[in-house]
DNA sequence: CTCTCGAAAAATGTATACAATATCAAAAAT
DNA sequence: ATTTTTGATATTGTATACATTTTTCGAGAG
């Protein structure tokens, strides 16, 4: 629902959130790791406001928690947590490719086309960079939502990507499905370009599923 | 995803971000006021602090917003907003009823059927109060995703229902049909009650249709 | 009269000082 | 030895001062 089109200067709060972010969701900082405000004040050299309200922002964002008045802590990624974002994901997903229907353009499809050739790329290669491949993964199902034109839904799936990631760094579960994954993407998107999207629905929902039995290993 | 179940001392920020809240979702406070910083200060009696706080976290629930970075300001709530989170809702009410099927116990449908009463009680009431009504439409949808044990879709419905909410209110819907939609949660309810959990999830899914149509109008 | 430019005013972003609370460790009591 | 108390320390919540940006609005050019 936050709109991010709006540019903005950068602030050094988004900075400190951005860094503190990228820590997390790339599992620099581990879960239940302690957020302080002073040392992060050092390492990223600003004073504690713009920490706080970066700190503020991913508490909400449910990356990190705080409890009582304590500390504020990176959260804890469970199974359980993954697995009740899945169901959630599994109908949004092809809620998703249901409304891509009236609305994807030859634009849009050149896109999706565009992310999963990157990601194709970047698994072909003997070492792959899993960090990247992760992200490359988020931006392929946040485009899937980005093109119903459906702001909500693409805020939703921001939440759900994003707390995906973190578990997909931490459980090293990328790491070793990553290419079957790809392959999944890869038959999604044909789907789409050749406007078969009843297919595209049944094999996102394939895809999902598929993740979940990969994360319930 | 954020959790409201850990108890933290009322701070300043909290109870500020209620009362602002409140006054978005009320309509005191209508879309595209300007949220200035020292006025609320003055206002809730309180340093900016604590009011910078309260008003990140409403433009992150997506009740406000900040372009560039100029002042915060009461988010407008359009049509097409309301049409868009519905679409979300339908399926994400419809799953909450399904996963209900392995969840509900004897104790949360006593819980669904006094919320469902109350709502009752309220909307029999000649001149009724419909802003007690909206919370009483709230507290139903969320209780009914709360008691999937999913805490993401509890959060996601609090998200949706709390945007609703300002919709109804501005928009003088629920005083037109509050008393249609109050019977369509008793039906759901009495579905849910006895077992019929698949008439409870066509109930349902009927009951989100209607309100999509109702909006349009 | 309209438009542009720029200085004053207002508002937001940031840093820091102070207050309240939580944490922890050592001493006292059992 | 274990538990409790208590005070010193560290950390968070709040207020405020300062820095930077945005907005306002009037003077002057065209």
């Amino acid at each position: 629902m936050q709109d991010d089109s709006k540019k903005k200067r950068e602030t050094l709060s988004e900075a400190a959130y951005q860094a503190i972010k990228r820590d997390i969701t790339q599992g620099k900082l581990r879960p239940g790791d302690v957020l302080g405000e002073e040392r992060l004040c050092e390492e990223l050299a600003v004073s504690r406001t713009p920490i706080r309200a970066a700190l503020q922002r991913l508490v909400y964002e449910g990356l990190a928690q705080t409890d009582d008045n304590k500390s504020v802590r990176v959260l804890q990624v469970t199974q359980e947590d993954i697995v009740q974002i899945t169901q959630v994901r599994r109908e949004l997903e092809t809620l998703a490719v249901r409304l891509l229907k009236d609305k994807l353009t030859p634009e849009g499809i050149r896109r999706l086309r565009h992310l999963c050739d990157e990601e194709k790329r970047l698994a072909a290669v003997e070492t792959a960079d899993y960090l990247a491949l992760i992200d490359r993964d988020y931006d392929l199902h946040v485009a899937l939502a980005e093109l119903t034109g459906n702001q909500f839904l693409l805020d939703t799936m921001k939440r759900m990507k994003t707390k995906s990631s973190q578990f997909l760094v931490l459980s090293g579960t990328m790491k070793k499905y990553g290419i079957t994954g790809v392959g999944e993407h890869e038959e999604i998107i044909g789907f789409l370009e050749s406007g078969q999207y009843d297919y595209a629905e049944v094999a996102i929902r394939n895809h999902i599923n598929a993740i979940c039995d990969r994360i319930l290993e």
